[in-house]
RNA sequence: GCAGGAGUGGCGGAAUUGGCAGACGCGCUGGACUCAAAAUCCAGUGGGGCUUAAACCCCGUGUGGGUUCGACUCCCACCUCCUGCACCA
C-alpha cells in the first residue's frame, strides 16, 4: 500500500496547530536554546513556487532535530509585507495596498502550514502592521538621536555630545569630514549662545540620520527614486527614468564601517559572503595630500600610493568638484561648462560602461609638493566625486587608468617603479624599488609609502588616511506603502522627531494612490495628516517620505522573539538569552544589502545599550536557486514556474520536502526534475511498506533482539544521518535512510528498537510520515519532543573488512581480513596471497604501504 | 578587469586524513506479475578490448604539467561556466 499522504498530512498539520506542539517558551532556562531563522518572504500575489521551501525545509530541520537533541527552539515566520508591487496594484486598481497584502499573506501562511513547517505561528510578524511598524520607527529615532564617537569607535546618544558640547564645545571633538555648519571651533559659552536653527545645523554632522541633497532616479510616473539596481527593470517597462538632486534623508552606515568590517571575524559565514561584504566596504589605506594649485586654492587628494607622488604629472578633479568654477580660466570656461553639464545628465550606468576617457584641460595650474614641478589640472568624469575627496594626483606611470587618460591627452608619463625587464605593459602596477623619486629612489613600495607619510606629516601638508568605498545609505523613499518617517518639519526651519508617545505615525487613509504629482510622496496629499502644530515653533508638516523595504527587515529577528511587547522593543531578559540568531538561512542576493544593513542596526542598538550581543547571525548558509525543469531560473515569462500547491497535491508535503533536500548540496543550484521527485515518493511508499505493509500482509513488528547486522545499520544510519544534519549535508542523510529501508524492508518481523530509531531518523524530514509510524507503533504522545537515538560506535563496526590488494598501486585481488589488523598483520597476509606471489615472484619487493582497513600495496621491480 | 564558487556516467549527485571513483536516486536494459498497460518486485547498468562464458587487460573525475607507492582530493599553469563588484585612485 501507498504512503496515503493526504490523509495524513492534513490530519497532522491540524494537530500541531490545534495543541501549538511549536510553541516556544522563551522564558524557561532548564533547556540550552537554538533559534534558527529563514529569510521571510515577500508575500506576492503569485503565492509560493518550489524555490520557496527550500529555505524552510533546510531551517525546519534544523529545528525539528534540534528539538529531538533536548533544545528549546524558535523556528518563527513573518511577512516582509511592505513593497511596490502592492502599492502599483493599488495604483492601477485604488484597492488599498494593505487588503492586497492581507490576502496574499493569508494564503502564504496557508501554503506554508500545508507543507508541515515546524513554526510557532504565535509569533508572526508583519511589517506592515503598526504594532510592528511602531518599533521600526522607534529604532529610526534612536538612530536620529545617536552619534558615532570616533574617539570610543561606538555610537552614542546625541545628548552626550550636547553635554560635551555645553561644556566645551568642540575642543576636543574631532571634525568630522566633509562638516557643513557654523564656524567648527567653539567653546562651552559659543555653544549655549548659538541660536537653535544652528545647533540644529551642526549636530546633522553627526546624527547618524541626516539629511542631504545628492542626485537621485527620479521616476515621475512612479513618483519615486529609484535604487540603482532597480534601474534597469523600469526602462525596459518603458519608464523614464532621469537623475535629479532632491533632498534625502541618508544614514550614516559610513561611520560603522570599520565596525562592520572588523566584526566578520566573529561570523560563521560563508567566505564569498564576507568577501563580498569586504568589498564592499573596501577599506583602503593611504595618505591624503594638498597640493597647492596656482589661484591659491588647496587640492586635497586621496591616494593609496604616496610613494609615487614624483611622478604625479597632472591632477584630475571630478566635474561636481567644489573647485571646478574657480580653477576654469576663461579660455577653458565655455569647454569645461559643455563638459560638466554632459557629466551631470549622464547616469551612473552611462559613466561605467563608457570606456574611452574624456576629460578637459581646466587651464590651471597645481604645484606637485615633492618636486616643486607645476603640473596642470584636469576635469575627468572617470574621476568619482564621491570616492575619497574627488580628485586625484595622477600617475600615469603606476595607474593603468591615469595611464590611458595620460596617453589620450598627451601627458607627460615618469616611471616611479622599476619595472622588471621583461616588463611590456604601459602603467606598472607590480612590485619593484622605487626610480625618479629623489629620496625615495632605491626603497620598496611598502618602505616608500612609509617614508613618504613622514615626510608629507612632517611638511604639514598631508596625513595618513583610510577611505572606504561604501556609501551612505539612502533611506527614503517617495512611497506611500512603506513606514512613515516619523519627523516634523516646522516652518521655523527645525525639525523634530514625533514624540515616542505619539508612535507609531500610522498612515494615512487615501483617496487614491496616484502619486503627488511633486517629488514627494502621496502622503503629501494627505493634509489632515500632514499638517502638525508645535506649542513653541507653531505649525508644520510631517515627512512625507517613507522608509526603504529594507527597514522592517533590519529587524525582523528581534520582534519575534517578544512580538507582542507595546511597552518596549524586546524584554530585556529574553534578548539575553535568545540573541544572536544560531543559524540564519536565506538567498546570496542579501549578501551586501539585507545583511550589512541589519548588522548595522544591530550594532547601533548594540553601542545604545538596547542589544547585549555585538552581531545579529552567527552562522549564516544562503540556499542554492531551483531551477525550472529546463535548468533555467523559474519566472512566469518563461512559464517554467511550479507551484508548491500542484506537488503538494500530487505528491505531498512529506516527499515536496524530502526532494528539495535530496536534490544536492542545500547551497548548490539545482533544477527540479517532477521524474526526480516520483523517486522520493517510490521511497516513501517503500518505508511505508516496511513499517505499516498492507492488509493483505501487514508488518509484524517485534519487540525482539536486533541481529548484528541489523544492529550495525540501524547504528550506522544513526550515526550517518546525524552527522549529516549537523554538517548541513541532507543530501546524503537522505541517502542514508533509503539505504536502511532497502535493508529493513525484506526482514521477515521488523524489530521495533529499529523501526522506532527510523521514524526518529526521519522525522525532522518527512515528519507527517513520522508522527503516523510513530502514533501506529503505539505511542500515544508526538515524536516531536522524543529524544534522539544514540548510537553505539562498537555496534557501526564489522569484524570483517574487505581490502584491496594492489601489487605497484594496481588493484590486483580483493580479501577479507578482521577488521582493525594491523599493517604488520596485514603485510603478511599480503605476502601470503597467491595472486600477490604469483606477480612478486622473480621481483625484488622494494616497499610495502599498508593502510588498515583499506589497503596493502606491494611495490616491486 | 577584480573577488568568490563550480567543472565527476545519459541525468541529479556521492567519495572521511591523499587509499576500491561513480554511494543514493533518476533514466535505461532484461526478467517476474498482467489478456494488456500502469504500479510493484527481481537482476543489470562509466567507456572500450578480448572471450562461448568467466577470468583478464586498457582508458576514465574540464586541459596540460608536477609531487607521491598511490591524486576527483595536494601544488603550478591554463580553459569553460555561474555569481557578485566594477574607472573606488
Amino acid at each position: 500500500m501507498a504512503y496515503p499522504f493526504s490523509e495524513i498530512e492534513p490530519k497532522w498539520q491540524a494537530y500541531w496547530l490545534q495543541k501549538k506542539t511549536f510553541a516556544t517558551d522563551t522564558t524557561q532556562t532548564d533547556k540550552p536554546k537554538y533559534y534558527v531563522l529563514s529569510m521571510y518572504p515577500y508575500p506576492s500575489g503569485q503565492g509560493l513556487h518550489i524555490g520557496h521551501p527550500e529555505s524552510y525545509t533546510a531551517v525546519d530541520i534544523l529545528a525539528r532535530y534540534k528539538r529531538h537533541k533536548g533544545f528549546e527552539v524558535l523556528n518563527p515566520m513573518g511577512w516582509d509585507a511592505f513593497g511596490l508591487p502592492a502599492e502599483q496594484y493599488a495604483m492601477k486598481t485604488n484597492v488599498h495596498p494593505r487588503a492586497t497584502t492581507k490576502e496574499n499573506i493569508d494564503n502564504f501562511r496557508r501554503q506554508l502550514q500545508a507543507i508541515g513547517f515546524s513554526i510557532d505561528w504565535d509569533r508572526e510578524v508583519d511589517t506592515a502592521d503598526p504594532n510592528y511598524y511602531k518599533w521600526t520607527q522607534w529604532i529610526f529615532l534612536q538612530m536620529y538621536n545617536a552619534w558615532f564617537d570616533t574617539r570610543a569607535e561606538k555610537g552614542r546618544h546625541i545628548d552626550e555630545l550636547i553635554a560635551e558640547l555645553q561644556e566645551k564645545g568642540t575642543t576636543d571633538l574631532p571634525k568630522p569630514d566633509n562638516y557643513r555648519g557654523p564656524a567648527w571651533k567653539f567653546d562651552g559659552e559659543g555653544w549655549k549662545n548659538m541660536p537653535t536653527l544652528e545647533k540644529q545645523t551642526f549636530l546633522a554632522n553627526f546624527r547618524l540620520v541626516y539629511e542631504d541633497e545628492i542626485p537621485v532616479n527620479w521616476c515621475a510616473e512612479l513618483g519615486t527614486v529609484l535604487a540603482n539596481e532597480e534601474v534597469d527593470e523600469w526602462v525596459e517597462k518603458g519608464y523614464t527614468v532621469e537623475r535629479r538632486p532632491t533632498r534625502q534623508w541618508m544614514m550614516r552606515i559610513t561611520a560603522y564601517a570599520d565596525r562592520l568590517q572588523s566584526g566578520h571575524s566573529t561570523l560563521d559565514w560563508p567566505v564569498s559572503t564576507i568577501d563580498m561584504q569586504t568589498n564592499w566596504i573596501g577599506k583602503s589605506f593611504g595618505a591624503e595630500i594638498t597640493f597647492k594649485t596656482e589661484t591659491g586654492d588647496d587640492l586635497r587628494v586621496f591616494t593609496t600610493r604616496p610613494d609615487t607622488i614624483f611622478g604625479a604629472t597632472s591632477m584630475t578633479i571630478a566635474p561636481e568638484h567644489k573647485l571646478v568654477e574657480k580653477l576654469t580660466t576663461d579660455e577653458q570656461r565655455q569647454q569645461l561648462e559643455a563638459y560638466c553639464n554632459e557629466a551631470a545628465l549622464k547616469s551612473e550606468l552611462d559613466r561605467q560602461t563608457e570606456t574611452e576617457k574624456t576629460g578637459v584641460f581646466t587651464g590651471s595650474y597645481a604645484i606637485n609638493p615633492a618636486n616643486g614641478k607645476r603640473i596642470p589640472i584636469w576635469v575627468a568624469d572617470y574621476v568619482l566625486i564621491s570616492y575619497g575627496t574627488g580628485a586625484i594626483m595622477a600617475v600615469p606611470g603606476q595607474d593603468e587608468r591615469d595611464w590611458e587618460f595620460a596617453e589620450k591627452f598627451e601627458l607627460p608619463i615618469i616611471r616611479t617603479v622599476q619595472p622588471p625587464d621583461d616588463f611590456e605593459g604601459k602603467a606598472y602596477t607590480g612590485d619593484g624599488l622605487a626610480i625618479n623619486s629623489d629620496f625615495l629612489n632605491g626603497l620598496s613600495i611598502a618602505d616608500a609609502k612609509e617614508k613618504m607619510i613622514e615626510w608629507v606629516e612632517a611638511e604639514g601638508i598631508g596625513t595618513a588616511k583610510v577611505n572606504y568605498k561604501l556609501r551612505d545609505w539612502l533611506f527614503s523613499r517617495q512611497r506611500y506603502w512603506g513606514e512613515p518617517i516619523p519627523l516634523a518639519r516646522y516652518e521655523n526651519g527645525i525639525i523634530e522627531p514625533i514624540d515616542v508617545a505619539e508612535l507609531p505615525v500610522e498612515l494615512p487613509e487615501l483617496e487614491e494612490f496616484k502619486p503627488s504629482g511633486s517629488t514627494e510622496s502621496p502622503l503629501a496629499l494627505a493634509e489632515e495628516w500632514l499638517n502638525v502644530e508645535h506649542p513653541e515653533y507653531g505649525p508644520g508638516r510631517r515627512e512625507t517620505n517613507t522608509m526603504p523595504q529594507w527597514a522592517g527587515s533590519c529587524w525582523y529577528y528581534i520582534r519575534y522573539l517578544d512580538p507582542d511587547n507595546s511597552e518596549r522593543l524586546i524584554d530585556s531578559e529574553i534578548e539575553k538569552r535568545w540573541l544572536p540568531v544560531d543559524f540564519y538561512i536565506g538567498g546570496s542576493e542579501h549578501a551586501v544589502t539585507h545583511l550589512l544593513y541589519s548588522r548595522f542596526w544591530h550594532q547601533v542598538l548594540h553601542d545604545l545599550g538596547h542589544l547585549s550581543c555585538p552581531e545579529p547571525f552567527t552562522r549564516l548558509l544562503h540556499q542554492g536557486m531551483i531551477l525550472g525543469e529546463n535548468s533555467q531560473k523559474m519566472s512566469k515569462s518563461r512559464g517554467n514556474v511550479i507551484n508548491s500547491d500542484d506537488v503538494i497535491a500530487e505528491f505531498g508535503a512529506d516527499a515536496l520536502r524530502m526532494f528539495e533536500m535530496f536534490m544536492g548540496p542545500l547551497e548548490m543550484d539545482k533544477p527540479w526534475s517532477s521524474k526526480g521527485i516520483e523517486g522520493i515518493r517510490r521511497f516513501l511508499n517503500r518505508a511505508w511498506q516496511m513499517v505499516v505493509g498492507d492488509e493483505k500482509k501487514p508488518v509484524v513488528i517485534e519487540d525482539r533482539e536486533m541481529t548484528p547486522e541489523e544492529e550495525r545499520i540501524l547504528h550506522r544510519t544513526i550515526k550517518k544521518v546525524a552527522e549529516d544534519i549537523e554538517g548541513i549535508r541532507f543530501n546524503t542523510a537522505i541517502s542514508a535512510l533509503m539505504i536502511f529501508v532497502n535493508e529493513f524492508l525484506n526482514v521477515e518481523t521488523k524489530p521495533k528498537k529499529a523501526i522506532e530509531g527510523f521514524a526518529l531518523l526521519i522525522s525532522p524530514f518527512a515528519p507527517h510520515f513520522a508522527e503516523e509510524i510513530w502514533n501506529r507503533i503505539g505511542h500515544e504522545e508526538t515524536i516531536i519532543y522524543q529524544l534522539w537515538p544514540e548510537y553505539d560506535p562498537q555496534k557501526t563496526q564489522v569484524d570483517e573488512i574487505e581490502i584491496v590488494l594492489q601489487v605497484n598501486s594496481k588493484i590486483k585481488d580483493r580479501i577479507t581480513v578482521p577488521a582493525g589488523s594491523t599493517p604488520d598483520e596485514l603485510e603478511k597476509i599480503a605476502l601470503e596471497n597467491e595472486m600477490v606471489k604469483g606477480l612478486v615472484d622473480g621481483k625484488r619487493v622494494r616497499k610495502i604501504v599498508a593502510v588498515p582497513d583499506r589497503l596493502v600495496n606491494v611495490i616491486a621491480t
